[in-house]
DNA sequence: TTTGAGCGA
């Protein structure tokens, strides 16, 4: 059986981890699935995620976990999670030769309900003992459509962070004066699991993305003033990309002048 | 530290 006894088989659960042959999802995801790309605190999503035909067999109910840190096993993620009574299994995916942690892993549920529940309970809270936190997403992304954000991206980078800032706090920063808000990300160091001092705010409105960029310069996060700027958008549908082109006479003019200031300075010499 | 981001045999 794949239930994981309550209280104190941590071990034997964790074996079970390892040897557990996981049944492959069919090829056709059973429904959409809520594109929660970011911990988003305090915001549920209010899509209906009921199917017209429930397919229980077929239901997605895995969760995909990130930015853990090396030491953080099965061991130590079932234990975060073992007291809600719904956690079918957890893997933590490891390199093949160092048998190190990738920093990912994949948690399954009894059912589809305590995977979103776990989801919306703990995304974007602080880990036990870990001073970072929970980000957790919907396991088994359709591979081609990671991000198909109906509405494009408005996002700004946000640099000169204090340690302690977290996602939640970074949002509700920003939260008051801009209401599209629509998440906040810090950026982690996967192997030190602390704060690389930079992030990124997502907004609904650019509007209100563009007020931020000149609203929000200096001011405070906990201890220290933000400084602003353009995110760099890696998303290649809205970004045409001639600046090849610009490159290219850049360094031919480059060239071009290089070659004459040898021939002017040899000339003065001689 | 100053422009993320990672989905399993």
């Amino acid at each position: 059986m794949m239930q994981a006894g309550p209280g104190g088989m941590a071990q034997q659960a964790n074996q079970q981890y390892a040897q557990q042959q996981q049944q492959p999802y069919m090829m056709m995801p059973p429904q959409p699935q809520p594109p929660q790309m970011w911990a988003t605190s305090a915001q549920p999503p209010s899509q209906s995620v009921a199917p017209p035909q429930p397919t229980s067999a077929d239901e997605v109910r895995t969760l995909w976990i990130g930015d853990l840190q090396y030491w953080m096993d099965e061991n130590y993620l079932y234990t975060c999670l073992a007291h809600t009574g719904e956690v079918a299994s957890v893997k933590v995916i490891r390199n093949k030769q160092t048998s190190q942690s990738e920093g990912y892993g994949f948690i399954e549920f009894t059912s589809r309900a305590g995977a979103e529940r776990v989801l919306q309970t703990y995304n974007g809270t602080i880990m036990p003992n870990g001073g970072q936190n929970f980000r957790l997403n919907w396991a088994t992304l359709s591979a081609g459509e990671r991000r198909h954000d109906d509405s494009p991206d408005h996002t700004i980078f946000v640099g000169d962070l204090a340690a302690d800032v977290t996602d939640y706090l970074l949002q509700e920063t920003f939260r008051a004066r801009y209401p599209s808000i629509k998440g906040a990300k810090v950026v982690i160091d996967r192997l030190t699991g602390r704060t690389k001092g930079y992030g990124f705010v997502r907004f609904g409105d650019e509007s209100e993305q563009v007020r931020a960029m000149t609203e929000m310069q200096g001011v405070l996060c906990s201890t220290r003033p933000m400084r602003i700027g353009p995110a760099s958008n890696k998303n290649p549908s809205t970004q045409s990309q001639p600046k090849g082109c610009q490159e290219a006479l850049s360094s031919r003019s480059l060239e071009l002048i290089s070659a004459e200031m040898v021939t002017i300075l040899v000339h003065g010499l001689v």
